[in-house]
DNA sequence: TGAATACGTTTTGTATACAGTAACCGAGGG
DNA sequence: CCCTCGGTTACTGTATACAAAACGTATTCA
């Protein structure tokens, strides 16, 4: 009915999974909490029937889960869970390397991702490193992991990892952005570069096997990132996305 | 409204979800083809808000595919597209294997898998197998992957794994049903077997990489289940989910 | 005093009505 | 004869009304 918003021209579902998956991930809605239909009316502006899709929606991303009497609540994952999501996104990427490396990739569609690297290199190459170039590399580092999953040129596998991926946490690279933690953290960013480098080498070189190892490599050292990342605390407020895990481990 | 039928007690959402599974992997619905809202109301017998909420499901679970002026599409695969999912099956199950492995597992755990290794076992001593036994062996094969899959003990993975079994032509030992290729299917069997029985070894030994590798070579080997299944034309009135495979090949 | 049951309230699941938009068909002009 | 423009139709997206089920509460009985 057109509502005062600028949001016209995006569909009410759409907007109602935006706003929602935000609520959760600023964690406005709580792990283990219940979410009421009529109040996500209220708070995305859309009617119920969107809602319920994009609840369905976020389910399957993985974000909600059914309550088997019916409804939904925000999933509470578990700090295993955690790492074990990332080791799986590295084990799709690793795929996606050898696909890459084994069904061959012309110069020309390495090019944007040499860019990437050197972009990257130009952000490290300042110590120790500033906040805002660390979330540059955020998204950078983001789009070389995109451009590389392409590279892999099979639809399903590129499906199951923006799955994979879907989940906040399983992009390990904006976790530390504690100002305390920046020089570790650039350590561990020196590292997953040379990762980056070796795997374009290896899928120029057509070594499927290099290309997948390295990947899984890169993955270990996110899990370690992640490790870092829960020490130093102070992260929080940065990235409400680890709000999700289960106080469990406390 | 209580329907003459004997689906009550299930939700109509489900019911709606079943029917045009089925009604896909029947190939009542074509690949490509339109899906019509007001027609899979007709045919499932739910009204539109259920059928769209069964519609918004099958897209996320990768048989349907969006149309951007709005609805749905059945999807359409490729031959590479089908190869892909289970090597990509395959790897999932691996690093199930792997975390199995390596995070162990009791005596009693592996029961139930010994079990169903013994009973393939006497499946196979008939030569050749006859067709009951084969489609036997199709249940106790993903019985036996499923309960692989539980001992990882990590929800992301088997969520991620059940994700990419959803496909159907990604459970490959269902492939080769046509009496003609028995002889040959059994010879795949018989090394399939062998594959089981080695991540159980590796498993129990905590061998993380022989059970990740194993399983790996055993999807290899299900990709060369499916082309044997392409080349004998016949299987496809017994496993239309074939049908889904895109014409371009022919 | 505690537990169980019945009632009321809230919330989800389902059905349907309405509006907007895209596709299709026909007619007219180049 | 083909291309284009306009109307019509049928479909999807959205909103809302209704029904059924679940939860909480209060009351009563043991």
């Amino acid at each position: 009915m057109a509502e005062r918003e600028a949001d016209r021209s995006v569909s009410q579902t759409v907007k109602a999974q935006l706003a929602l998956r935000d609520q959760i991930l600023s964690g406005t809605l709580r792990p283990g909490e219940r979410i009421s239909e009529l109040q996500a009316v209220e708070t995305t502006g859309a009617s119920r029937t969107p809602v319920r899709m994009a609840l369905v929606r976020l389910e399957e991303e993985g974000l909600l889960e059914a309550i088997p009497s019916g409804g939904f609540m925000v999933k509470a994952f578990s700090e295993r869970d955690i790492s074990d999501s990332i080791e799986l996104r590295g084990t799709l990427e690793g795929l996606a390397a050898r696909f890459a490396a084994e069904r061959g990739v012309s110069a020309r569609e390495l090019e944007p991702l040499k860019e990437c690297l050197a972009a990257i290199d130009e952000l490290l190459a300042q110590v120790p490193i500033s906040i805002d170039a660390f979330s540059s590399y955020v998204s950078l580092n983001a789009r070389f992991h995109a451009l590389l999953t392409e590279l892999s040129r099979s639809p399903p596998l590129i499906r199951q990892i923006d799955r994979a991926s879907a989940l906040p946490f399983a992009s390990p690279s904006g976790f530390v952005m504690a100002q305390s933690a920046l020089p570790e953290a650039q350590q561990i960013l020196i590292i997953a570069q040379e990762h980056h480098r070796v795997v374009i080498d290896a899928i120029e070189n057509r070594e499927g096997a290099r290309a997948e190892a390295v990947m899984r490599e890169h993955a270990r050292l996110a899990v370690r990132n992640l490790r870092l990342a829960l020490r130093n605390r102070t992260h929080l407020d940065l990235l409400p996305a680890l709000a999700l895990i289960k106080t469990a481990t406390d």
